[in-house]
DNA sequence: TGAAATGTTGGGGCG
DNA sequence: ACGCCCCAACATTTC
């Protein structure tokens, strides 16, 4: 093997360039060759139709800041250890580094990586940062995964490292050749329907946007955050979801923000409601973890007697749902503002999927599927804990009685109906007292509303203290079997 | 980060 | 003054 300093940078999951530790290791070692592979199916979760038009955006935004380096960035196509190899081959590169992933067949294929590069090349190395902790670090006293959040939590914080985010390297050294690329808009990775126009009106993928979205969280909004973050109705949510789960930004960079705004503030201690947000960073901590130690929990329940529930899945059913069509305001008001967004508010999403389980009977992974193909934060981790949290079946979950109400949790976290009707907009005119529960309202108000149920609005698909009633009998079923 | 049924308490209307 | 009923408000239990 020849020594030649040149370092591939395989960018994955971290389409960022500060708080970058490989790119700042193969800075060090001297020309760096920034290349992204589209994986092969064999070798990830294929993406959803709006990941690929995040990731399209992204990518875009990551070979700007590159450029700006005097830098490209080399596209690629999978399998991702034949890509690997070919670019580490034609650019004489001695040095392979990149950001660690923790789905189960990521953790596969870098340990191929490194048996394989290891021997033939001089520097290779997988770097933690898309996670706080590493997974495989962390278990209980009796040496098994935790499977309950808040011990994990409480772990979790002790363990962590103070360190600060790093900075984006200067006058990186760029290769006298470059290898040739793909071009990205060949990959077709943005969809041949109008829907993603809604997508570009709310969202701005890319490490800058990331960082704007951060600095907007830091003030008012964090303070507030506590208090707002059930009301779906405002803006009191981070918003940062798909930008962790693209690494444009990463959890350390949060971590660190908000502990300086802590500082600068002089509101430290553990009793602020602020850290409240750093525990939704925990969530999707204990998501990875949890994928990472049972990665069967894909498609199949941690806790085994969920298989014998008996689902009653009507394509009809999940069609509705999947199109806001359910006669359930705020079932659909979230339903559409995902097909819209690419996004939903988090205590939406566990009213729609709580619906989709509970009322519908459908299985959660027909509703975790729909969330994988329409949210720009689909994150399989995270995905996969949310569904079998709320169908119960998980780890920490809500326990199967549990059933929400979709009339009173929107009246509840939507008290203004503002939600609603911004998605609903055939139920503008109806007065809040109905805005819920149009079948209950009287003729006459319905006239003056402008809404003919079955017409402009659909009947409810189930009644709902029978689809309750049906729920919980399933589930006595279920523990009979 | 539930909802609904059931139980308890206390004020007020009323005969 | 008293018992009775109703019902809201809150607490507890159950799924």
């Amino acid at each position: 093997m020849k020594k030649t300093g040149k370092t591939v940078v395989w960018f994955r999951r971290d389409l960022r360039l500060s708080d970058h530790a490989p790119l700042v290791a193969a800075a060090q070692r001297g020309q760096v060759i920034p290349v992204y592979i589209l994986p092969s199916e064999a070798d990830e979760e294929s993406l959803g139709a709006a990941s690929k038009w995040w990731l399209h955006h992204s990518l875009k935004q990551l070979e700007r800041a590159l450029e700006a380096k005097g830098l490209r960035l080399i596209y690629r196509s999978g399998p991702l250890l034949q890509a690997l190899d070919e670019i580490c081959q034609e650019t004489d590169a001695d040095g392979l580094v990149w950001h660690r992933l923790y789905e189960k067949r990521s953790v596969e294929i870098e340990d191929l990586i490194l048996q394989r590069f290891r021997e033939r090349l001089d520097f290779v190395e997988g770097f933690p940062g898309s996670l706080l902790v590493e997974p495989w670090s962390l278990m209980n006293q009796s040496g098994s995964p935790f499977k309950v959040f808040t011990p994990f939590w409480k772990r979790c914080i002790q363990r962590l490292s103070p360190a600060r985010p790093l900075p984006s390297p200067r006058g990186i050294e760029s290769p006298t050749n470059w290898p040739r690329s793909e071009g990205l808009d060949d990959w077709r990775l943005l969809p041949s329907i109008p829907w993603a126009d809604g997508l570009s009106l709310e969202w701005q993928p890319g490490e800058q946007g990331a960082l704007a979205q951060l600095d907007a969280l830091l003030g008012e909004r964090l303070l507030a955050y506590y208090d707002e973050r059930n009301r779906p109705d405002h803006e009191g949510t981070s918003r940062l979801s798909p930008y962790l789960h693209f690494g444009e930004l990463s959890p350390r960079q949060i971590w660190a923000a908000l502990d300086s705004f802590a500082i600068r503030n002089g509101i430290g201690g553990l009793t602020w409601k602020g850290w409240q947000f750093v525990s939704e960073l925990g969530w999707r901590e204990f998501a990875a973890y949890l994928l990472y130690h049972f990665p069967s929990t894909v498609s199949e329940p941690l806790r085994a007697e969920f298989k014998h529930y008996p689902w009653d899945s009507k394509k009809t059913h999940l069609k509705a749902w999947q199109q806001g069509q359910t006669g359930y305001p705020m079932v659909d008001a979230g339903m559409r503002e995902l097909w819209h967004m690419g996004w939903m508010h988090n205590r939406v999403r566990m009213i729609v999927a709580s619906f989709l389980i509970k009322h519908l009977l459908v299985p959660w992974q027909d509703g975790a599927a729909w969330f994988w193909d329409t949210l720009v934060d689909a994150d399989l981790a995270s995905n996969t804990l949310g569904w079998q949290w709320t169908a119960g079946c998980g780890a920490d979950a809500a326990p199967y009685f549990r059933i929400f109400n979709p009339i009173t949790q929107g009246e509840k976290f939507d008290p203004n109906g503002d939600y609603v009707r911004r998605w609903v907009p055939e139920l503008a005119s109806l007065p809040d007292k109905y805005l819920n529960r149009p079948w209950e309202a009287p003729v006459d108000v319905l006239r003056a509303g402008k809404v003919t149920l079955g017409l402009d609005y659909p009947h409810p698909v189930v009644d709902h203290p029978f689809a309750r009633q049906r729920a919980l009998d399933g589930y006595a079923k279920m523990r009979n079997a």
